[in-house]
DNA sequence: TTTTCTGCAAATGCTTTGCATGGGA
DNA sequence: TCCCATGCAAAGCATTTGCAGAAAA
């Protein structure tokens, strides 16, 4: 994972490049996303940012994050049942590993993709210019957890 | 790809299972999703089907879509952009080749997909259980017709 | 002081639902 | 005949947009 002081620092250059302003609301949706811890839904950065702004809106959470989504600072990651879900840590695309247990969501490590991307194209002659991968599965907590029945708890 | 004349007999050989009714829409749904030509959008699969039963609403295509879903013979790929596509002939997780030219979604093979799904597993712990994969790019054709601006015709 | 940003409310666009009528089996 | 399926219209939901007032710079 990047630092998230840094990728905070990145964000904001990139808000001084285009002489855009540095409001609380927005300031705290930055560093909400520069953690990304999770892989937050909109919803939940709107809880977050109300913790200490309570009059901010959704309208603002949804601008914010277009913006920065625009500025290639913010991954979106569409789900269909309807939870987006944001990651402005890794703000490229890279694999995603799912837990239907607890929803959380990890960024592994996958040496292999490479020659994935590989053996696509020499098989089908595209040029392959992005990716969304996702594996679902349950993570080694919920697994143990299982006999429990609940879900393993976010640290 | 699976045989599209099996594809719908497996379909229809669920719905009779189930006590549930072969309407001339429902067939035609369903013959459009077992072939699943280019992998359609519900607005593609409605125009299709009302050439031959033009009162044919849309509410009937989506339960339709959403039986078919239900009974694991149709895959949803829900995409962010509001344009979710269809693939009733290979109803299980399998990677896609979306050409971002001509729209065109094709299922390539790809052997070293077993390689990710086991370093994943033994890097991380997790049990994976299915997967989205989907690859973005420009399709052979659409690359040899970049010069002439517009993107290659489907067969 | 200027211009962007926020926050409210209304508008969108896709999808689902309720219900009366139609039509398989 | 019995119910499931269709088709219309209304309802849902997440997201976007318009606009007036608030507040960065």
């Amino acid at each position: 994972m990047a630092d998230p002081e840094i990728r905070l620092q990145e964000m904001l250059s990139k808000l001084k490049d285009r002489a855009l302003r540095i409001t609380p609301q927005r300031l705290a949706i930055l560093r909400i996303l520069a953690l990304s811890a999770g892989h937050p839904s909109v919803e939940q950065i709107h809880e977050k940012v109300r913790v200490d702004f309570p009059t901010t809106s959704l309208a603002t959470v949804y601008k914010n994050i277009a913006l920065l989504k625009e500025l290639g600072e913010a991954l979106e990651l569409g789900f269909t049942d309807g939870s987006n879900r944001y990651d402005g840590n890794r703000p490229y695309p890279h694999p995603h590993l799912v837990c239907l247990r607890c929803k959380e969501i990890i960024d592994p490590d996958l040496s292999s993709l490479a020659d994935v991307t590989a053996e696509l194209s020499q098989e089908t002659g595209f040029l392959i210019l992005s990716h969304r991968l996702d594996f679902f599965g349950i993570c080694s907590a919920c697994q143990s957890m299982e006999k429990q029945g609940e879900p393993a708890k976010k640290k």
